[in-house]
DNA sequence: CCTTCAACGTTTGTCCCGCTAACGTTTATG
DNA sequence: CATAAACGTTAGCGGGACAAACGTTGAAGG
């Protein structure tokens, strides 16, 4: 790049590595091979894919999450939403404005019990959900791309059997 | 509180179910086996066991990390540390700052760059290193608790071959 | 020698995330 | 009825990753 007169970019030369970037190169030993340091690596990794992959969809990981609780159960209130995404109801209220605005859901107040707000998906919101859907898959690809099908069949149960305890 | 006559706790009764306690539940089956978010479950779990671990003695992972660079290559100045353990030179000051005040590390200029702080390891430093090194070890046990020996291996190199890109 | 540039340590600040607390409203319960 | 519980919402905290800027010190080159 730039291969004339023209210094354009005077190249920090600083620099720590960003943890994203840190394989190990460098790593002392005690941490090289430490699992709990590779789960934490290969997360950091694949959320940052995952957050820009949807980022470029202008949507976040909790948008698709709520997509698919909506895709899977119908209208659901808050709370429900809440508790099968796994989001505090807190941070929910934003995840559901913007997906609002971007017209991917309503939000209805419920007749029947005027406490709670059902929220829909709408035909564009499904739209969108299958878009991301296809977004997820390539980076699912690309995040184990050096492993054979068989292995990743097998991280993916050996992950989920740590998570039942 | 306390109010003597028998209040068995309020318990809240709300909770949205806290992510590391979530392990699946009544997730949505587009994200139940999504790698990339087994990944984050997983090691959201490890990173909660860990960061508690390392708090019961007083630690937490980047004094870890930085021990453990010290005791393989000796005296280290802060870039360097920074470089070795992906710490940014700008948080490391205080977890510097941390270790000295704990008397684990010494800081002190380096009389042949006047620009550098060498930092070093004292012999309560190493202590301590080796008092974490078994908190790590026991955590990573538990951690993988459910899985066999050769399986733990396999997910070890899994997990290390996808950080390779 | 003097200027320019790079590295160093440090301070400050930003953004995001998981999570808690509190509050007003509405519905159940007894 | 009174009281408790669930709901949606706002505000805030603590931590982690990261950027920007600054003063100081050393290295390199004209």
């Amino acid at each position: 790049m730039s291969t004339e007169s023209g210094r354009p970019a005077p190249e920090p030369a600083d620099e720590t590595a960003p943890v994203s970037e840190m394989g190990d190169r460098e790593a002392p030993a005690r941490l090289r091979g430490l699992p709990s340091r590779l789960l934490a690596l290969t997360a950091a990794r694949a959320d940052r894919l995952v957050s820009e992959g949807l980022a470029e969809q202008d949507a976040r990981k909790w948008h698709y999450a709520v997509l698919a609780a909506l895709d899977e159960h119908g209208p659901t209130s808050q709370a429900g939403l809440s508790r099968r995404t796994g989001i505090y109801r807190s941070d929910l209220v934003a995840v559901i404005n913007e997906l609002a605005e971007r017209g991917h859901v309503e939000r209805t107040p419920d007749p029947e019990d005027r406490r709670r707000n059902v929220i829909t998906m709408t035909a564009r919101g499904r739209e969108h959900l299958e878009r991301l859907d296809r977004v997820l898959a390539d980076i699912q690809e690309e995040l184990m791309e050096p492993l054979s099908k068989a292995e990743r069949a097998l991280l993916t149960s050996l992950l989920g059997r740590m998570l039942d305890h």
